[in-house]
DNA sequence: CTATCACCTGCAGTCGACTCCAAGTCAATT
DNA sequence: AATTGACTTGGAGTCGACTGCAGGTGATAG
């Protein structure tokens, strides 16, 4: 696949991608004879990967280092699913911040529906 | 209450309570016969408002479109409304983008403990 | 054979949200 | 009277994460 296709496939741009494996979150993609990148698909799951962990919040230098991780092989499981547990424990903390947030700003959306309703009634 | 009385209170420096108010996020708070900020209860319960929300990752550009109308009075009700209205959309929006990477991250760290365990039990 | 198009590189610029600093003021202590 | 410490301002710097060039290459279409 090129990064065009990639790109399109997964919604990241293009200079995205490149970004990503300039700082080395994802590994240097094959090339073709004219040094076109040629993504597999064990590259475009890295990249669906990312792209989740990214809309969660989880950050790049995290996301770095679990992949330089992987890389290094399989003595390095422990310390990989540290990295795992340390953020899915950060995404629970920051779920129940926005669940905080949602109730208050619910409620404070049934307080406009209801002064707006008021409203109606004194004019009407 | 003073500034770094605040700060302590909400778990915010001082020097972004300084921002906050220099870009209009916060009213200019009242000022003692020196020039000191003393912060009334009404703008601590904003300052509370404006912390609860950015740690759901509300922009500043959007709680200070809300701020202003806020100042504006009551004709702006609607408008108000439907800013909170697009937030929430937001929010729940990104819940369930977590909620998502979360699953993911629960089963890649289920398979860890897996092969850590089955590591365990060939080596002993 | 030249023009178009998608790609490439290196690097600078942008954006949101702070964060830090220098230099100054003021009230309270030593 | 001098020092301390908390505050003030304006403005510059930082950080994370892209985003946007300029200038170049290489395959394909007209």
């Amino acid at each position: 696949m090129t990064i065009s296709e990639v790109a399109r496939e997964y919604d990241i741009t293009a200079d995205t991608l490149r970004y990503y494996e300039r700082i080395g979150l994802l590994s240097p993609v094959r090339r073709n004879s004219s040094g076109i990148r040629d993504y597999s698909e064990a590259d475009c799951r890295t990249v669906s990967f990312v792209k989740c962990m990214r809309s969660a919040g989880i950050q790049i230098d995290a996301l770095t280092q679990y992949m330089n991780l992987l890389r290094e092989g399989d003595e390095t499981r422990q310390a990989r699913k540290r990295i795992l547990t340390e953020q899915r424990d950060m995404i629970v903390q920051r779920l129940s911040e926005m669940q905080k947030t949602l109730d208050i700003l619910n409620r404070k959306i049934d307080g406009y529906d209801k002064m707006l309703v008021y409203e109606q009634e004194i004019k009407g």
